[in-house]
DNA sequence: ACTATAAATGACCAGGGAGTCAGCTAAGGT
DNA sequence: ACCTTAGCTGACTCCCTGGTCATTTATAGT
């Protein structure tokens, strides 16, 4: 079968895409083979040479595709709850899924390991997601605040806060899959996480001294 | 100058693991060379296999070598503290050192990098490493428990939750280190994230209602 | 000074992968 | 049925790098 249709191409381009998710996680960009890809994908390496100018090209696509679906998905869930507190309990709720079926932590992997060998691509990657994301949570944060909600002296880094447990769990996963011993129960933790978080936003220092 | 006494050889090898740490960092285990790494020590290649059987004998020696010192450090911190909540403030307080001065982020780069290729050497870091650190917060916060100074139900995660934006912040740092735009006040953050978790811990959770 | 020892060297080899292109063939048009 | 177009192929080239080893040379002992 041969695409001829515009739209068919676009499929092509996807496919490769994917495959070369899988390949780029699975090894690194330097030892992923473009001969495993396109095979991947169900093509020989000429055909990938007719989407793709080269690797690099490739890894461009990948980053710039994959990633901005899956951060409208968490905006969404962040915008359609009433208030910060179940906002959040609906964000730690959704994380474990986000965790097992999204390419976020295949993506967060191969920016950490190869990111510095492409800085344009991890500064758009920032700006266009991470960025992205912080600000939305930073926005919850601050409405909580002003409706006396919550109490949040510094948004902008207890949004940091907030996501660096989701973050690592995704790492985590990522690094030691093969590892029966490290299994973390992460919506567990995550509910943790939430809970402390909370509380310790709801209550006003002076409570505590 | 020429390695004669056992001392000058443990001195040399040391030197090629060290020159192996900035590369293996820089470029990822694939594309790392070997060459570039013997020129980084001073040598020529066919000296680096004198000591290293090769590459992949030099990576495990690495990952080997460099992180125990550091660990010995951190647990000296936490040990060496009245109690649980000035220990975690040192902690806190130690950290933007830790992350600029010595080689555990690059490290922990590394492992998220190319650990999934040496499943056996992820392994064993988290084994020895890590788990050995969360094992250290975790008796921490359980001694506090049973001396009634904070109030903490499930110390094992909690350990997770205290090291997570210490451990993202390394990342951070190594993967934006060329991006002006995305500096983080690292001590800052890190305040605000035990001023939190200490507020969540020391009031129960009755008073938040 | 001379010699024996072994540390250090770098040209070399072999294997492997990025990128190419002349040929093949599926598919739509006539 | 035949032709034309263009999507697809994979053998090929070239370069690069892990690993080797015959040669060179620093050093300690006599």
């Amino acid at each position: 079968m041969r695409a001829r249709s515009p739209e068919a191409k676009d499929e092509r381009r996807q496919r490769f895409i994917n495959a070369a998710l899988d390949e780029f996680f699975e090894r690194g960009y330097s030892a992923a083979r473009m001969d495993d890809i396109a095979r991947r994908a169900g093509f020989a390496k000429g055909t990938l040479y007719l989407y793709f100018e080269h690797k690099e090209a490739l890894f461009n696509a990948l980053i710039e595709t994959i990633a901005l679906p899956n951060i409208q998905h968490i905006e969404a869930i962040l915008q359609t709850t009433p208030n910060a507190t179940t906002a959040l309990q609906s964000l730690v709720e959704h994380a474990p899924l986000l965790l097992e079926q999204t390419p976020i932590p295949r993506i967060a992997k191969i920016l950490i390991a190869d990111g510095r060998n492409f800085p344009a691509i991890a500064q758009q990657y920032r700006q266009q997601v991470i960025d992205r994301l912080l600000a939305a949570i930073c926005q919850l944060l601050i409405r909580a605040d002003e409706s006396g909600e919550l109490r949040v002296e510094k948004p902008m880094l207890t949004a940091r806060l907030v996501i660096a447990p989701i973050i690592l769990s995704a790492i985590w996963q990522v690094v030691f899959a093969s590892d029966p011993e490290a299994e973390v129960d992460v919506h567990e933790l995550l509910a943790l996480h939430a809970q402390l978080l909370l509380q310790a936003m709801k209550n006003p220092p002076e409570l505590s001294v």
